[in-house]
DNA sequence: CATGAATGAGTCTTCATTCAT
DNA sequence: TATGAATGAAGACTCATTCAT
């Protein structure tokens, strides 16, 4: 099969990522095994060598998709039509990632948590990370400032501080909501707008 | 009766446990080895199996030691003296885990982190997980009933959607702080303070 | 009658084969992978195994092409013109074989060690090593004879086992000269002479 | 079975070496693999993993053992007792490494030449065998200044240029009676003989 | 005929755990 | 009890060859 297209072998990748994430979200990055993500993927072992250059290539390759969303979403929030709220950047914000890890019967969150540990033993995938982390806070730096233009945010202060603690609850989320089960988003921005509001 | 004493072999147990949490911090769960534990502890590999039943039970172990911090030190924040307010609590609780960070020389955040990850695919470490975080949620809620009792908590909302929140601070904190370097304990303070007041 | 003709088609397996060459000179037989020869021939596997069989295919001619031109060499020198010595006929070979070694860039002497040890353990490798040995023996016979004719050969003996001793030592130069660079073909002739005159 | 003595450990690496050779002989060092040792030793690989770091340093100490025997050997004869000769010190190592082959089965003489031609790849095994002729080469300059002491050198010459065709001659013997079957022992000396008496 | 993606058996190596001493 | 050599089941990755296009 010579000559396929750019198009057959970007699906052919996102057919290897999507069993790899699949994997992944059930062992985690180094228990999921290359045989693993190769049955899984219905390739052959060669075939996804030749797609990706070995299972690090494909760690990384996973850690920037999972993480990739959340920026690009709240990009979305922070442009969209209408006032802006913290409060309600954070409730669409919870609600898209529960409806993700729904999606992806579990999957997604485990994914980003385990990206989030990799960075703590990669430097590699620390760089991913942290690329993400600032898109994040570069989109909440949006909302607050809309915010604050809207007139929906009251008080003074940095809004580059006030936009880790927003950061900050993304991960508190994850894994109270999504890996223990023991809140919903509805619940979660519930918490919020209760202990800004007065 | 053990020809050992039983404080000794409490001893022998922190030891390697130590040793066990320096190696995690370094190259994670899966990828530190027993031969790394055993040559960091200074043991034989025969006698880390005399205190460990095997690498699951170290896990187990350094997951409840890394997390027990947590709810102990909120807790003597609830019952402290004088008045109690969620930033002040959230304040005191961001700086002592940055302590902890320094102290063990970057280790803690990083087991912290990886048993949260771990969480996501081991059903064992995901009650050790759950109990811990039960534990701190319990904690907060005291936090939160002491800080209306003292009227520094202005507004109505469920304590317990509230304590989820503040719960949820943490691993960001850890994250954003502790593995990224991207804020400071003083900083993520000031941004949750100036996101609740008005 | 085939599309292309069989002009074409030698100068393709040339072609091929200079490239395996240039590849078995870095790696040797069995590090030079047929995706080397592949990316160094400039064409596709599939054209590749259009002219040889396979990787055996390959190894078989260019141990037959290596090979080849002692025993060409060697018979040249002894029916050119003017009276022949042993000394006189090891000295051409050796400069000749230097000639080779600068000519391919290191890849001759190499390739020629390659493959006398491939005989070792390939049967098919052997016997083109041993025509070639015989080859050359068949040469050195006609050198010693026609030294002998000449008067230049002083002392009686078996020329077949004086044969021996000169194709001897070619693998000896080829080591010590062209692959570890600790004599010239100059000095090794130098010496061949001062330890059979008197 | 902790703390074994230096004198088991040293057996268990000859142990493992002796079978390496053995499939070295068979199968040359690229075709010879981990599990063919692993077997012949009769050990497991975790042990034999124990005693080299991989196969590359099992094939260094290979190559180091198989090349080792010249230059005792030849040392021996330069120091042994009664008159010197060329001649002489190349019949006893002929015959040498004609018996070395027997015993081996055949191994030895394979092995060498294995080794040369990895020199022609591996800058450590040519490092080992640039030493190991350095030792030969010298043995013969010993051999050759004894000789001349002794009388039986009849002309002028640089020693060292003699010594490195002395040293010559043993590849090609190797190569023509140990891997060929062309020549042997007591034929290649007498051929030797011949060339150099008048 | 040419292409090069795909195959899958085979290679080296690691590592949790055991057990003879 | 303590030791550490030994085990052997995985694991990541390679590469000669084929065959659909």
């Amino acid at each position: 099969m010579p000559k396929v297209s750019d198009a057959h072998r970007a699906a052919r990748r996102e057919q290897i990522l999507d069993a790899a994430i699949r994997c992944v979200g059930r062992e985690g990055f180094h228990r999921t095994t290359m045989a693993h993500v190769i049955a899984e993927s219905g390739l052959s072992s060669g075939a996804v060598y030749g797609y990706f250059k070995g299972k690090p290539d494909i760690i990384k390759a996973i850690a920037g998709r999972a993480l990739g969303g959340f920026s690009e979403l709240l990009h979305e929030i922070a442009v969209g039509p209408g006032p802006v709220t913290t409060a309600g950047a954070l409730r669409a914000m919870v609600h898209e990632v529960e409806r993700l890890g729904a999606e992806s019967e579990g999957a997604f969150p485990k994914v980003v948590m385990h990206a989030w540990s990799e960075a703590a033993r990669d430097p590699e995938i620390l760089e991913i990370v942290g690329e993400n982390v600032d898109r994040v806070h570069a989109a909440w730096v949006e909302v607050l400032e809309r915010a604050d233009a809207d007139g929906t945010l009251k008080g003074p202060g940095s809004n580059d501080a006030m936009a880790r603690v927003m950061i900050g609850l993304m991960p508190g989320f994850v894994l109270q909501g999504l890996l223990l089960g023991k809140v919903d988003a509805t619940t979660y921005a519930d918490g919020f707008e209760s202990l800004t509001s007065h």
